[in-house]
DNA sequence: CTGAAAGCGCTTACAG
DNA sequence: CTGAAAGCGCTTACAG
């Protein structure tokens, strides 16, 4: 009993033209008359049409939809830039799909392989994660191979894609810095991280920091990572120091989770912040005003790498010249977790 | 420059069989000798061939790929969804596309338009906000209309889909029920919202457990909202009422959000919570466990509400019967912010 | 178990 | 400015 969906066809019957002009109405071809194309339009109105879409792909052999891919939906920086992505790019006509990588390289090989088969216009990629295990740059390589692709966060060795990245080993150099100025005491560093390029950027910028004060290099400390950068590690890493959190003088952590459940941890204890102890995170996510205390944190423009991002990525669709590698500038922010 | 994309029948010419048995290899179809798909699969593999799915889904009239709308994905829970949906969805042999609603009317009729246009192969929707306006209600029906719908959160009057949902207005009611008994006191219910189907629920449901304690509805009050169920609005109701919130003995909140910034705010002006004033949010964000004082809320189960939806889903899919309505329930978690 | 061939619903080069 | 017709890359009913 399924009623034969209304396809092109109908719509040029009804109106009592080809299935070509109606084509070219729905495409927004300045070729047709005004008469012409309100009485198609009219039609399609009344039928309810959608276009399959599926059918516009094959034939064009390119779909009309721009893939982002973020290394997972649960950070609210990457929600943000997934936004600012979506906004602009339904503002340029296209449509959106947004993949969700978990953090993990498989997921990530799926995901591509499917933009790929899905034919994308085009694929934005933003992630911290190191992208150099083979599968993963491989999958890459195949998707910047068939279509338009741009990566936020990071530049990889060998890439032969466009990367609009922050300035993250001097913007933590500047931050440890700042915290060392505010408190001349021994710097505790979390994390360095196996498997996130970032943490390992952010990291030797603190070190690099750390590097002017040859006194306070002795006390200082840092702890790896093998898990995620998630509130739990942050605050199990601050329960097992316990105590000895009272040796440092400030907390650089390399994002803004581990922070939070730092903070808490040493709450438990009555180690207070900023009192005792400064605490600093990285993303700057949304709760951080709201704490008590409140987080101090540095802080990526979402906006500015979106629209620097597409910028190349539109370039690249339509064959002209685009800048290969955008480095934007950090801020830090300084709320009551870092006041003097 | 372009080279030709490689299609199936390269792979069937390299392979020595017809683009029919390459395509059945593909698909699993049983009837393909061992040695036949053997062979198949080497070529498929050797020159790295990816099938267009926009030509399959051409020739199918359907997709292989299953739409997930949320209300928002910067809230946690509906992240939490998503991937419970999309780690069945994938075992089944589907894909996903995720939609972010941003909590817009518009944004959610768009997406329900290219759903349809892409011709998916299911939709599950999961939103706590308001579906009744005229356009959101009509997109729904068109969806339904076209591909297998489940809405997850809520059953709107009318609706010819399956829905699963918490039980709202009974845990609210249990909830507030037990903040009174911890309490006996005025109660303090944040936020009615206009847009927002779950805030109306949960709130009546607290003012039902009001309705048992007489002696303490005069005092009691609601607060009504128009904007987002943010941090930032949280926080701006907790400064507004600043003193006259020690006329409370606790805080029911419609959201984690809003409880998190009332939280910062009562501790701005020294009122202590739990000791002054009790607070408990909804939805049981991951960051809760980890603030000072620790939040409770009242959580629901993304994992149960996702195999229940997709049952559902995957049974309209296969044309079986499926439950029209489930409801799921909710528990209560108390933390420090509930301690008594 | 395998192949030849039709056809899904659009877009576009070509002709008028 | 408009139309007739070819063709995008798959899948599947049919025949063998």
């Amino acid at each position: 009993m399924m009623v034969k969906k209304t396809g092109l066809v109908d719509i040029a019957r009804e109106a009592g033209v080809s299935t070509a002009t109606v084509s070219r109405v729905l495409n927004d071809s300045e070729k047709v008359t005004a008469k012409t194309r309100e009485r198609v339009l009219a039609v399609v109105e009344r039928l309810n049409f959608r276009p399959d879409l599926s059918a516009s792909t094959l034939r064009r052999g390119r779909s009309k939809t721009i893939g982002i891919a973020v290394a997972s939906i649960s950070q609210p920086w990457y929600v943000k830039l997934i936004r600012a992505l979506r906004a602009e790019i339904t503002s340029r006509g296209y449509t959106t799909v947004v993949y969700d990588l978990e953090h993990s390289d498989d997921v990530l090989i799926e995901h591509m392989e499917n933009a790929i088969s899905l034919r994308l216009a085009g694929m934005v990629l933003a992630t911290g994660d190191r992208l150099d295990a083979a599968g993963v740059h491989g999958a890459l390589e195949n998707v910047a191979a068939s279509i338009p692709l741009v990566v936020i966060g990071q530049r990889t060795a060998g890439a032969n894609w466009p990367t609009v990245r922050f300035d993250d080993f001097e913007a933590s150099r500047r931050a440890a810095a700042e915290l060392i100025s505010r408190r001349a005491r021994p710097l505790l560093v979390i994390a360095r991280s196996t498997t996130s390029h970032l943490a390992q950027l952010r990291v030797s910028g603190a070190l690099a920091a750390l590097h002017e004060h040859p006194a306070l290099q002795g006390g200082s400390h840092v702890v790896d990572l093998e898990g995620p950068m998630s509130f739990e590690v942050g605050y199990a890493i601050g329960s097992g120091l316990g105590e000895r959190l009272r040796q440092f003088g400030a907390v650089f952590c390399v994002n803004d989770e581990l922070a939070l459940g730092l903070a808490r941890a040493a709450s438990e204890i009555d180690i207070r912040i900023p009192g005792d102890l400064l605490v600093l995170g990285y993303g700057d996510i949304d709760v951080l005003p709201f704490l008590t205390p409140s987080l101090s944190s540095v802080s990526g423009d979402a906006q500015h790498v979106a629209r620097d991002g597409l910028s190349a990525l539109f370039s690249m669709i339509q064959d002209q010249p685009y800048a290969e590698d955008v480095i934007v500038e950090r801020s830090i922010i300084h709320r009551e977790s870092t006041s003097c």
